[in-house]
DNA sequence: CTTCGTGTACGAAGGAATTAGTAATAGGCT
DNA sequence: AGCCTATTACTAATTCCTTCGTACACGAAG
């Protein structure tokens, strides 16, 4: 039996992801160009990845002159939040609370990140107060 | 050219582990037996997956009479962790925060789970103090 | 001892992922 | 017109993932 592509985005495919949303659009040479210094890909390689994230939604093509200009159909912000979802249900029970306590666990966390957490949680508490 | 197999769990095989995690340890048929619900899958194709979680590392197996009895050699909780660093690393920057600033941005989050993931921060920060 | 059941091992099938070369296309320049 | 260059489209190669069937081993039961 067959399997069916993922609708999350493979390494690779957020990596050219995450150059686009930098750049907010460009061709495939700009968004070669916006890719984090150590990753060196063939212009093809690239080329292919692009067509592959229109094929699955992530992202629109528009012809301009010789060259496709691609621009993100999925903002960042929904991504993420859809990454955490699916981390949350695969591996925490679907509790975002789980996540957390797993999260806040971890030994490398300093005083200053801890402090940092808590003031995003009273920012949002106040946000839903007001 | 190639591309080298990824150190964590792919869907299936994570599916494979929660249900060994759950029983602790136990024979392909243990394991499909402690499978989720909706999951229908050949008892070939389960043992094939944990033949390949073998190789990955990820469990242990002994022979006991007929059967290989697979045990996890991998705590979940530390792939908790583990998987929680990839998708910081991967999407937010390295940094825990803006992994927690995108979490609590989900208007899906009730009030009471936001005042649970607030005492999950101070249980924490007190357990440092002390 | 032959048959049956249970289990592992092996491998095939088919799509996905990643890399990248080559062909085709079209504009610009001389 | 003819050539150079840049870009897309197509295709190949290789490995991984997932599924599962078939072959083989071996103890138990008749």
């Amino acid at each position: 039996m067959p399997r069916r592509r993922s609708e999350m985005l493979t390494d690779v495919e957020l990596e050219l992801m995450i150059a686009l949303w930098q750049i907010g659009s460009g061709s495939v040479r700009d968004v070669m160009g916006a890719l984090s210094g150590e990753t060196k890909r063939a212009y093809t390689s690239v080329a292919t990845i692009m067509k592959i994230l229109d094929d699955k939604g992530y992202v629109t093509a528009a012809r301009k002159e010789r060259s496709l200009i691609y621009t993100p159909a999925v903002e960042r912000s929904d991504y993420e939040g859809k990454s955490l979802q699916n981390l949350s249900d695969s591996l925490f029970g679907g509790t975002p609370t789980a996540l957390v306590a797993r999260l806040v666990d971890n030994e490398e966390l300093t005083d200053e990140m801890i402090q940092e957490i808590k003031a995003i949680i009273e920012t949002r508490i106040r946000k839903d107060d007001g």
